[in-house]
RNA sequence: GGCCCCGUAGCGCAGUUGGUUAGCGCGCCGCCCUGUCACGGCGGAGGUCGCGGGUUCAAGUCCCGUCGGGGUCGCCA
């Protein structure tokens, strides 16, 4: 070893000491004739006082040093209370420099100063000298939290006697519904790899396989648009067990988490609350509603049922309250319409309740007597706030009302930013329309499934989903944490008949289902065991511990929009032979044009 | 794909109704400095104002386009 000792590790005991220190030099203050160094490596920084100017004058930040020196007492008054090692520093016989630093392109050091700098760098550059960045504490930190949580989670399913088991990356379409990245197969040209959206299809295979219990952090992939807690490539606790029914699976995620939020001193209250999907609908127009606040929706279509008011006389019709929201000013109404129509609303009606119990804005004139004399009492406004309408399709109208709850909170400071709220989401419907997300009663066969189609019904629906494909409710749940879903899973399918009744709801026949999938299904007529399973958003869940704004913060190389990685440059150019070799512009045969067959082939291959 | 915001020195930012020499802080370089810890002092270097076009006597500033970044809706579990 280079060293004896980790810098931040010193203090007063270690006086009298010598020691051998390595790290990096995190500032420098050079008197001229002393001069201090913090040393820093891993653990911490520790003062090194170097009295030979020779020596000290040279260095600067970043160079990589070796330090031998006795840890002394620093002189009466000098310690700093900023730094655990405050009450000490290391009195250099011998300063060796193991490498030198290019000057910088922003400053690392965040030395005593307690920020984590992330305000102060931009992104860009932070991204682009990702391995500078994560010098810096609050980067650092949020590597090594994550290390710990892939420990915990792998110390829970250990435990329970899971077994870790790693899938393909080169693999077949999965049906998860994003779009693939594909990879060119060079050895047959025209044919590519789909990197798997998720190990979906793999885990369900592994329990044919008798494996019974599951686990995977796995790197999943998909090609879709960018949002602040996306990347092109994410990672997931992938988890599937035999045998188990949703309260094994719901039983098996509480404790990971909360293993998980005990890394960071939150001991999470379990049972985990739990909802019904139309619950969170109804109340707060979200299937993963933030809970860490309450102001739930109000319905109010049976209130207006007679109105002559022409907007209320809708399917649905809705209301949100916002505390102390009279007072705002007409201009801050309108941006409230603006901010709906953004949302692909109409706008969102509004009614102030003044202090004197009157009501006023440009919706109340339209009200009867009647509607206005009951609205405080119905909706639970006071004097002084604001209630906001939606009225329409009861899907739609629900979903803007909770957007509308989401950001009052925000705007009123209604969120408290140190709680955790948890809670499960059950009950989901198994399908939606396909097309209009809206309550518009749709013709039977334009289904698709919410979660994935091999999603069982619940025990209730089983025999009878396709009664009522828009009721059937799903053998599945989500775990939600302050508004962000963080994990979902299902209880699976494992009856063939079951499975071909589901596919026949979404309009898919026996060809397609053979040709996307044909492996997996031949596999479960091999002796499926029933089991079901969940994976959770790992970058998410880090992001979530470490008060992190985007996931980009808890992972080591993100790429920024676009896919674009800052640091590698990837994706670039290949060269022409790259090309030639990897087959990426090979041109089928007419006859074989891969899309054709699926709607006019006779006969699929016949499963064994 | 739609909408909003941003792009000026290595980094973070300012730059007035368009006006002649584009500033500030930090960093960087040199010299000085024996108890600092955001050390301090003196001096210095560093800019195609993202890119292209246009309006104008004159553009960092106004207009059009484009590229890049961030956010959001669509999309995506």
């Amino acid at each position: 070893m280079l060293r004896t000792h980790h810098a931040g590790d010193l203090r007063a005991s270690d006086i009298g000491t010598t020691v051998t220190l390595t790290g990096w030099v995190d500032r420098r203050r050079d008197h001229g004739g002393v001069a201090f160094l913090d040393l820093r490596d891993a653990s911490g920084i520790a003062q090194v006082v170097v009295r030979d100017e020779e020596v000290a004058h040279p260095l600067r930040a970043e160079w990589v040093l070796q330090v031998t020196g006795e840890v002394s007492r620093r002189p009466e008054g000098n310690a700093n209370d900023n730094l655990a090692t405050g009450e000490i520093e290391i009195v250099a016989s011998e300063v060796v420099v193991l490498n030198s630093a290019s000057a910088l392109p922003f400053q690392v050091s965040t030395a005593l100063s307690g920020n984590d700098g992330d305000s102060v760098i931009g992104e860009e550059a932070r991204l682009k000298y990702r391995y500078l960045d994560l010098r810096r504490p609050a980067p650092s930190q949020a590597l090594r939290l994550r290390a710990k949580v892939n420990s915990a989670a792998r110390r829970v399913l250990d435990g329970e006697g899971f077994v870790e088991i790693e899938t393909p990356t080169l693999t077949h379409s999965t049906p998860e519904g994003a779009r693939d990245f594909v990879v060119p197969a060079r050895l047959s040209p025209g044919s590519w790899y789909a990197l798997p959206q998720s190990p979906q299809l793999f885990k369900q295979l592994l329990m044919v396989a008798g494996m019974e219990k599951y686990y995977q952090i796995a790197r999943c992939y998909r090609d879709e648009d960018f949002r602040a807690d996306r990347q092109p490539e994410f990672t997931q606790l992938d988890v599937e067990a035999s045998f188990v029914d949703q309260e094994d699976v719901i039983a098996l995620g509480e404790n990971i988490l909360v293993e998980l939020w005990d890394l960071i001193g939150v001991q999470i209250p379990t049972p985990i609350e739990r909802i019904t999907f139309a619950d969170a609908m109804r109340l707060y127009g979200s299937d993963k509603p933030d809970l860490r606040f309450d102001n739930p929706i109000v319905e109010l279509t049976e209130y207006f049922a007679d109105t002559t008011f022409r907007v209320f006389q809708a399917p649905y019709v809705g209301a949100v309250v916002m505390a102390g929201g009279a007072s705002q000013p007409r201009r801050q109404f309108d941006a409230w319409q603006e901010w709906a129509k953004q949302r692909g609303a109409k706008g969102l009606a509004y009614v102030t309740l003044a202090e004197d119990g009157t009501l006023g804005g440009p919706v109340a004139k339209n009200l009867t007597d009647a509607e206005r004399d009951g609205l405080a009492a119905a909706t639970g406004a006071q004097p002084g706030d604001a209630i906001f309408f939606a009225a329409g399709g009861v899907t739609a109208s629900q979903t803007l009302l909770g957007a509308a709850r989401l950001e009052i909170a925000k705007r009123t400071g209604q969120i408290d930013e140190s709680a955790w709220s948890f809670v499960w989401v059950v009950d989901a419907p198994l399908f939606k329309p396909t097309g209009e997300d809206d309550d518009v009663a749709v013709g039977e066969g334009a289904w698709t499934a919410v979660h994935h189609a091999f999603t069982s019904p619940n025990p209730d629906w089983i025999d009878r989903f396709e009664d009522s494909p828009g009721e059937a409710l799903a053998y599945a749940y989500d775990i939600v944490c302050n508004g962000n879903e963080i994990g979902g899973g299902s209880i699976r399918i494992h009856r063939r008949d079951v499975q071909e009744r589901v596919f026949k709801v979404m309009g898919i026949d026996e060809a397609q289902a053979q040709e996307q999938f044909g492996f997996f299904l031949d596999a479960f007529g091999y002796g499926t065991p029933p089991h079901g399973g969940i994976a959770f958003g790992w970058d998410r869940i880090v992001a979530l511990m470490t008060r992190s704004a985007s996931i980009r913060e808890v992972i080591a190389f993100p790429k920024s929009g676009g896919g674009f990685d800052p640091l590698t440059g990837a994706p670039a150019p290949i060269t022409a032979a790259q090309r030639k070799e990897a087959g990426v512009d090979h041109v089928p045969e007419p006859a074989a044009v891969a899309d054709a067959p699926a709607a006019d082939a006779p006969e699929a291959p016949a499963g064994p």
